[in-house]
DNA sequence: GTTGTTTTCACAAACGATTGTGTAAAGCGC
DNA sequence: GCGCTTTACACAATCGTTTGTGAAAACAAC
């Protein structure tokens, strides 16, 4: 940089002000910086402006773990909206782990992020490090799985409506009987499916059976387990609706090795649309995500929060709902082919 | 820090001294101002350190793209790894494309990253931009996908080991004439799962047939249209070797779509256990690549040289590889159960 | 010509750690 | 007790930006 005010004359800071364009500096002198800055390939060393200003471009992200489909693809989509502004991001893991997620958020802050955004982990019932977040004036969004409480940003799928959507179709297809294999209860996004769930039965005029419900990690284990009691049962299911692909998938395998048929004696559907749902035999019938969208609208609001921040305005806390699409395969398709999404989809922005 | 030296009595510099070890501080003065920092929950600012210092505590990662199984593992590898050693990782994705990855070295470069973690882009011809990164002084490391040349560091598979294993494997199957289903070969992996093929079919003294090769895209569609071309030959392969997963798949669909019984009509080999490979039915033999060695090994080998070049020693560029693993799974098996591994595995580091 | 207003820019002090140099104090042999 | 080395610490400059303040120049109005 001095260099560059060396050249043209002036002092630093109109150089520096130039490059931010600053009021005090006139166009053409913006211009002539500008150029030159261009054409000497300057680059402002990040980490001064970030001491100085106290706030650097880079993003936290933490997320449970990048295996699977989910994850890879939100964080791709925040990486894209985060580059186009000019940012960078920082990825830890906390393996589902609370220990885990409190050092990383330690290593975040000590980072000097702008800000972060997080999906909390499944085993997380102590919320005091992201209070810590908040308590230093640090921006902070959930996605996907957020802590409890509503003052607070986040964006998440609709789940209610992506169990809601899945069972309603299972009970179209001429379910009478549906199971429901639940993940675990503390995570917000497994209550809300399982809700769905109740409400396309309670809709149906059926009864919630406690008997056709289960509850476990989304394993295909797990799966298998489920579907196993089920079919012990004096009266059985004739489909399943699982929170998750893999639970759903270990079921159908279970029912095939008992010898049943699916989709014409169990009709099966999962959640999260995983890279193996359409390539499994017979393919899955499943909810997606909507990953890409909800990683960008994630950065977008974390950004604009940033910005308000710096401006110091204050800014309602906001929590954006992503509606999910369900995706009709052969797993649950007993009636022929049906177009494969029968409502348009549109996001909503609630409070 | 100012706090900690006023409370003690004693300069910053002093504090600075005892927490980074320095020699000229006495060892009950460095165990009171430790004491003091954890009392306090001091974390040093990373951003005036690194300024100071001109070196951060970021490791930067560029992937072509974070979909699949196989760079997920290896970020998170890295992730644990660097995490390890008090760094953070920031990751970009070139999404296959030159410019992206132009763009991805830039961004990392001016956020003052350590060192550099990058896996080549497929589309990538111009390595200017890795020799920019090195005229800097920056440590740079490649993994999986490397740069032509060899003055350079590297952790890579031996993709000729997995390709010359699934081959010889094929062949103990029975298979008399096994096709290949190669991936874009201006790509190393891709070259030397090629060669592994080739040296198979030498030691078991069968020619190599170029109507048995096909080179495309791992992709299902591409995987399904070679073993469309295969079929329609007067002597066709009853066994296939596939430089990628979803290619195999494809081949693999492809095959009983026509009538054939894999493994017994036409055995199958893939490449990269991705997640659906047991799913599949058959389950698919594939070859796994150790990603999570691959990612810790990667960022070791890159601490190593941060550290080497702190120091101001140079460090021979060196290259690890590391031994693929066979994994035997139904679509290959025609002559009952095998141990899964017919060799003990070891990593061996070469030059 | 004087005053007031606006525009344009320079000075210098931050931001928070690191580090070369200088200097007391302590330990030792004689 | 002297000179010597070693140990233990403080001073102050430094990294490359940003920014509050103030001052010079330009311009308009009277």
């Amino acid at each position: 940089m001095a260099d560059l005010a060396r050249e043209l004359g002036v002092s630093m800071t109109t150089v520096s002000r130039a490059l931010s364009d600053h009021f005090s500096i006139g166009p053409e002198m913006k211009l002539k910086v500008q150029k030159l800055a261009k054409k000497y390939n300057y680059q402002p060393n990040r980490m001064a402006s970030a001491l100085r200003k106290g706030q650097s471009k880079l993003l936290g992200i933490i997320v449970p773990y990048l295996e699977g489909r989910f994850f890879p693809k939100v964080v791709r989509g925040m990486e894209t909206a985060a580059s186009r502004a000019g940012y960078n991001v920082v990825i830890c893991q906390s393996n589902e782990d609370l220990t885990h997620e409190r050092r990383n958020i330690e290593s975040l802050l000590s980072a000097q992020v702008a800000g972060i955004l997080v999906s909390v982990s499944r085993t997380t019932d102590d919320f005091r490090h992201f209070e810590k977040v908040r308590g230093r004036g640090l921006p902070l969004v959930f996605f996907d799985r957020m802590m409890p409480g509503d003052a607070l940003n986040a964006v998440v799928l609709d789940d209610r409506e992506g169990g809601y959507l899945a069972t309603r179709h299972l009970l179209a297809q001429g379910g009478r009987r549906v199971a429901h294999f639940g993940g675990l209860q503390q995570l917000t996004i497994y209550r809300n499916r399982y809700q769905g769930y109740r409400d396309a039965l309670a809709e149906a005029g059926l009864p919630v059976e406690e008997e056709l419900t289960y509850f476990g990690d989304n394993t295909e284990e797990a799966g298998a387990e489920a579907m196993r009691r089920w079919l012990a049962l004096p009266n059985p299911p004739d489909a399943v609706f699982a929170a998750g692909d893999y639970a759903a998938l270990g079921a159908m395998q279970e029912a095939e090795r008992q010898g049943l048929v699916v989709p014409t004696d169990m009709a099966v559907g999962g959640f999260s649309n995983e890279t193996f749902t359409p390539i499994a035999k017979p393919s899955i019938t499943t909810v997606d995500q909507r990953c890409d969208e909800m990683g960008q609208a994630a950065v977008r609001l974390l950004l604009e929060l940033i910005d308000a921040q710096a401006q110091g305005l204050d800014f309602a806390s906001r929590q954006l709902v992503l509606r999910p699409e369900l995706i009709i395969r052969e797993s649950s398709q007993r009636l022929g082919r049906l177009s494969p999404t029968p409502e348009p989809l549109a996001d909503a922005a609630v409070q």
